[in-house]
DNA sequence: GAGCCTCGAGTTCC
DNA sequence: CTCGAGGCTC
């Protein structure tokens, strides 16, 4: 008799892994390779079920090759996924002078530091390239990983092991060392490999990112080793020791151990000295010979970065300081409406084709009618209120190197006929009318999921990566399944192989693009997706302000799904017990909690999440597990002036343990931090009995 | 009630 | 990536 995967221990998960691990793997090697299973599907699908659920509870215990790794994957893209050990984060953006002076305040609010005081960071250029990161065991390079959407990559480390700037055994680093870095393409051999391309009539690279992008991503490393790629060293992931105390001693291992690191890199003592190096960067920029975008700023000192921690997406502690983008003319063709999930009705600028910043670009969101009038949300001028029209001249430029967006408008070009653009009072796709409401930006489409563009786009969002995430299930195939009526809401998806079953493989071979094992793929990454965690199922019904975040807020709350419906279900009239404590959760206003109520009470909505439930097993969610934190799961609050740290970094190391943070005193908190100066809260919780440390005392129960 | 910060939703191109 | 809106802090 097996026992509750929550109820092990943690030596028993261990032990069980072991012995599952090898077993899977024997089968799937049985499946896959000798086209001849030695156990039956539901065997297999139950020992999978249980390897999952265990490393769920235990991530640490994570095998090397977890089958977890392996999900789908190897077919559709080649290459085998990657999770991060240390998440490869993205960098905030500074466009000009002044949002280098604000990240410095926000540094210096931050840590306390005040405005006298020095404070050095490292200036270095941003390579445009793609990231990696190369892990490194006792000195062998073991692993090389792209950085894909920063959690999980892909696995390159046959085309990495091809690059000559990338070591393959360096020494006197740390037993476990990830270096992350970027790989680029030169110009010389951009053109170079161009030239190539076109003799052998292959296709032209546009850029040198995507050179060195489509060169390390090649299925066949032999194609890679062709190619010239380099490595800019310039950070690190996990380590078993730290390299240094400060992020230039750092970079100057990573050259000891044998990597190329950027020779502009350079340690400035405030702001003034980060722009002069800017400056002096894109001076030499065109001299270079690859390509830059601008230049990172670090924290220097690695006890502050550490101090500072990170945000959802990004560090606190670094920012990229972009050069100015390319800009190009066009015309305006067309401008179309497209219609998303909420209904929202999206203007979008049709262009005559233009190169910009070494991408043709072809289409610009124009966000909403204001945006189209000139006009911010407040009324106020924008391209000093030069209206967009179809037939305008325009200058465009791709916001942060990425996203096409109309800069200003040619009024000397504008035909005389030319009239201002209507936006549309109903929607396109359905008919119904399109409101928008007081105080809004957006028009929003009133049909429901009677509008087929609202009820395709919200199947999109329930089988997208972050939310059901079905392998072989992509936007493409969701829009030909509901326009052939196969699916036209999620349950649909999971009695898509009962209702056609081998007909229905029948039916999917038929079609382009689709053959027996793609078919197979889709009905067993359908049938894996049964098992879904609460926070995932949250995020995927696309309720109104519930995003991913919230939705794992919501699930770390209640834990379970009987518990979080119920909760819904009694909060239906918005108000009593239910209602009240949802409102309490740190994260849920007034707004969220009430989609989140109506749409479980909703006759429409509320049927077709039962229908969808019924085929789930809706895996619990627990709070992160903090090792040996002594404050998870306790409200805390912090009173008067602290003197170590300031309040948003003691809430945010508070939080990362695993405590919530509280504003007010109640019956309902666990620990008073008081500082001198504290006054009513101090007092309050003397009356109510709840433990008051000092600073010190706090400090020291975290340590 | 204003002002910050974070999140959600929508978007492009490879 | 950006903008707008929601939530929280001061």
């Amino acid at each position: 008799m097996e026992i509750e995967v929550d109820l092990l221990t943690k030596e028993q998960a261990k032990a069980e892994l072991q012995r599952l691990v090898p077993a899977l793997a024997a089968a799937d090697i049985a499946y896959h390779q000798k086209d001849s299973p030695e156990i039956s599907d539901a065997e297999y699908d139950a020992l999978k079920r249980r390897y999952l659920a265990i490393e769920a509870r235990f991530p640490d215990l994570k095998h090397e090759d977890s089958p977890s790794q392996k999900v789908g994957a190897p077919v559709a893209s080649g290459f085998s996924k990657v999770k991060h050990a240390v998440a490869m984060m993205s960098l905030g953006n500074a466009f000009d002078d002044e949002d280098v002076f604000e990240f410095d305040d926000r540094i210096r609010k931050f840590l306390n530091i005040p405005a006298g005081k020095s404070l050095s960071y490292t200036a270095e250029p941003k390579i445009d390239g793609l990231s990696l990161s190369l892990r490194y065991e006792s000195g062998r390079l073991v692993q090389a990983a792209t950085r894909g959407d920063g959690e999980t990559g892909e696995n390159v480390t046959e085309n990495a092991l091809t690059v000559r700037d990338i070591p393959k055994e360096i020494s006197g680093a740390p037993e476990v060392l990830e270096v992350r870095g970027e790989v680029y393409m030169s110009h010389d051999d951009f053109a170079q490999l161009n030239v190539d391309q076109l003799a052998n009539e292959d296709k032209l690279f546009a850029n040198p990112r995507n050179a060195a992008a489509g060169s390390l991503r090649q299925l066949d490393s032999g194609i890679t080793k062709t190619r010239a790629l380099h490595f800019f060293a310039y950070a690190w992931g996990e380590l078993s020791a730290p390299l240094a105390t400060t992020q230039a001693a750092a970079i100057d291992h990573l050259t000891e151990f044998g990597f190329s690191t950027n020779p502009l890199t350079k340690t400035c003592v405030n702001t003034g000295e980060l722009l002069e190096h800017f400056r002096d960067i894109e001076a030499k920029r065109a001299l270079l010979g690859y390509d830059i975008d601008g230049v990172v700023y670090k924290v220097n000192d690695l006890g502050l970065q550490e101090r500072l921690g990170y945000r959802t997406n990004t560090p606190r502690w670094a920012i990229a300081h972009k050069f100015p983008a390319e800009m190009a003319s066009t015309v305006i063709e067309d401008i179309e409406i497209q219609v998303g999930r909420t209904g929202a009705l999206s203007p979008v600028a049709r262009l005559k084709p233009v190169t910009v910043g070494g991408v043709v670009v072809s289409n610009a969101t124009l966000h909403n009618e204001d945006y189209i009038a000139g006009r911010d949300s407040n009324g106020q001028p924008i391209r000093e209120g030069r209206d967009i029209r179809i037939g305008d001249w325009v200058t465009v430029y791709r916001a942060g190197d990425v996203i096409p967006k109309v800069k200003d408008v040619d009024i000397s070009r504008r035909a005389k006929d030319s009239k201002p653009y209507e936006f549309p009072k109903k929607c396109p796709e359905c008919g119904s009318d399109a409101i928008r409401e007081e105080g809004e930006a957006v028009s929003r489409c009133t049909g429901g999921l009677i509008c087929p563009a609202q009820a395709v786009e919200k199947l999109k969002h329930f089988v997208s990566r972050t939310a059901f995430n079905i392998e072989g299930l992509g936007a493409k195939q969701v829009e030909t399944f509901y326009a052939d009526g196969w699916v036209q809401e999620p349950a649909d998806i999971f009695t898509l192989p009962v209702r056609y079953g081998d007909g229905s493989l029948q039916q999917l071979k038929n079609r382009e693009g689709w053959g027996a094992k793609s078919a197979e793929k889709l009905f067993s990454a359908i049938k894996e997706r049964q098992n879904i965690p609460l926070n995932r199922l949250i995020f995927g019904l696309g309720i109104r302000h519930v995003g991913e975040s919230s939705a794992m807020t919501l699930a770390r709350h209640y834990g379970s799904w009987p518990n979080f419906s119920s909760a819904m279900e009694n909060a239906r009239d918005h108000s009593g017990a239910d209602w009240d404590a949802l409102n309490a959760i740190d994260g849920v206003g007034a707004v969220m909690a009430a989609a989140l109520v109506d749409y479980f009470h909703q006759e429409q909505t509320r049927a077709a999440l039962d229908r969808l439930v019924q085929h789930l097993r809706i895996e619990t969610v627990r709070p992160p597990s903090v090792e040996g934190s002594k404050v998870v799961g306790k409200t805390i609050v912090f009173t008067g002036t602290l003197e170590k740290v300031t309040r948003a970094e003691a809430k945010a190391k508070a939080e990362s343990l695993g405590a919530k943070v509280s504003g007010s005193v109640s019956a309902k908190t666990d620990i008073v931090v008081a500082g001198p100066g504290a006054g009513s809260k101090r007092k309050k919780a003397e009356e109510l009995g709840v433990e008051v440390l000092s600073e010190d005392e706090w400090i020291s129960l975290i340590a």
